[in-house]
DNA sequence: GCCGCCCGTGCAACCGGTTCCACTGGTACC
DNA sequence: GGTACCAGTGGAACCGGTTGCACGGGCGGC
């Protein structure tokens, strides 16, 4: 392995000046040019750990994680990826399990291994505790998910984004509307989110003066909401108009519809939230967002609060928007 | 930040025993027991620059994985951190890009940043080149993919996914199968896994004495499989059975199939491969794989390989297991 | 009772960079 | 012409661990 000493006494220089021809410290323009190729001509690369043990940079972002099997998280790793290598930046993967098994020895875990510049946590509710201990670790702390004190945060605006789809609904003339998601006892970003999607449909309802189904919390997973709506369209008052939490939920709605023998958007009209890959086979009108966009927003500010910090603590929601496919229908006449 | 020597100081011994006391050099157990306290009550926590640079061991694995928003790839991804998390390693991952264009920095990447314990590339098919450059890197390397000389690799036994497949179709009496899927002239591992696919429902076909339909090759997306099978559906002679690549292809023809007024299984017998999460939905008989296991197996391997390289090389092909649904029915009468 | 071995420990070198400080030589300025 | 300053460079300390080697003391074997 060739060391900086190498390239030294390659070039007939110093450690120092090798180091600095090599940096941006102040050398003569003839000597940093003459280590630079010499350094190529050897191949010349620094070790990570020696240049991390002296200045204490590491070139690493952490990442905390829920099991990243799904759509949103999968697509926000991939942003996020592409974005950190554009900076120039590893990228740490910390997993919280599939229940959320791991997720007490997270925080402890970036504690102990200090060995990244910059950490964030995306698509789960951070808890009060946790807040406090990313930010204990006295490096840039950033999130994908709801408002959080204390913490830069990015997400949709999911309130808006309910809003959106169930006025998209109102447009059509439909009085009586479903939503369907949410398990607001669960700590997941993702219930957090529809949580404030089911507040935008309620908003939307209040403003024209109509009243709300009872909400149909379910998991948001196709196969639930399948089972779910299978239930919904056997019940005497089936709904004919839905908003479903995110794409996920309307495609179950859709399979069930289906089965039961009625058509979208004839007999009933589904709205999504996501813009899922599978969503245009599905012909769903939804509300989109871009989760790979999402990631490299965290990432660019992250490397620019690396360079030198802000502080900033603010949320940044961003505006939904509706993508209008063949899953809506007018209301049926009254 | 506490440093050894502070522990050192403050049990009353020198570094090097204090250092012997917390790995498992000689110390008397005594003299380990009270470092072992000190180094508690001050929440000691070994510098991993400093012990990488002192060891050359970096406590990290390295990922090298195609875009990973796909089912597969993230499934797997997820089994990796989970058993990367178990035997105490990082996991590190670099990206190839939606459409690769980081292909030819990742391997430069690894060798230029030497700051893992070993590497892996999982899903898409090494060039002997690629081979060649993860090998000099001079650490264990594996791969979940399919059999690549010089490489330890797992990937399910694709061709005999395959003819599992069709051999549950010719089981119920179909004698005219179609295959749809693969793009060979990619060099995704995916269409590797595809081509095997096809050459296990060949096999099969000429087992029972049957010629095989002209392929259908598409991307291995839903949509795109819909709009595939909407075609195949309109011809005069539209299949009756059809072997899906994948189960994302498999509902793109579930659901071409449904607007087309076709009834499966009825009219039509589908089999995907995968068993994704949305398979149980559409009611679709496929051949499973478990992608988070042979993540599991992956990482078990490395990372006993770090601790004593054996050298193995070999591939492990995991067999396939059929999952019975509802989408494939008898043959029609002839 | 003496020799030799081994256990437990400390010293110091080393891993491979960065950076503070001192030094030199040249230039600008008075 | 002397002084002040600054650009350019080298020496050496330092980041925080690990580990080879030397040393002292206790104990077993003859």
């Amino acid at each position: 392995m060739v060391t900086l000493a190498d390239v030294a006494r390659r070039a007939g220089v110093s450690k120092s000046t090798a180091s600095r021809a090599l940096s941006d410290g102040r050398v003569s323009a003839a000597t940093r040019e003459h280590v630079l190729r010499i350094a190529a001509e050897l191949h010349y690369v620094a070790s990570p750990a020696a240049v991390s043990l002296a200045t204490g940079r590491t070139g690493t972002i952490g990442a905390i994680v829920p099991a990243f099997d799904t759509w949103y998280t999968a697509t926000l790793i991939r942003g996020i990826a592409h974005a950190a290598l554009r900076h120039d930046f590893d990228l740490l993967l910390f997993e919280l399990g599939e229940h959320g098994e791991h997720r007490d020895r997270a925080f402890d875990h970036f504690r102990r291994r200090r060995h990244v510049d910059a950490v964030f946590s995306a698509n789960f509710a951070l808890t009060r505790r946790e807040v406090g201990a990313l930010r204990d670790l006295g490096i840039p702390v950033g999130a994908i998910g709801g408002p959080t004190p204390g913490i830069r945060t990015w997400c949709l605006d999911d309130e808006a984004a309910g809003r959106l789809a169930t006025q998209h609904l109102l447009g059509r003339g439909h009085r009586d509307i479903l939503f369907a998601g949410g398990r607001p006892e669960e700590p997941l970003a993702m219930y957090v989110a529809e949580e404030a999607r089911h507040a935008g449909y309620l908003s939307a309802l209040r403003s024209a003066g109509l009243a709300p189904r009872p909400r149909r919390a379910l998991l948001p997973t196709v196969a639930a909401a399948k089972e779910d709506a299978a239930a919904a369209f056997a019940a005497d008052d089936r709904p004919r108009a839905v908003v479903a939490a995110s794409d996920e939920i309307a495609m179950g709605y859709v399979l069930a519809a289906r089965e039961a023998g009625l058509s979208v958007p004839a007999d009933v009209s589904v709205v999504g939230v996501d813009d899922h890959p599978h969503a245009a086979a599905f012909d769903l009108t939804t509300v989109q967002q871009d989760p790979a966009e999402q990631g490299r927003l965290l990432i660019d500010w992250l490397a620019g609060e690396i360079d030198e910090p802000s502080g900033e603590r603010q949320h940044t929601a961003l505006a939904p928007v509706l993508v209008a496919r063949g899953s809506v229908g007018p209301a049926p006449a009254a």
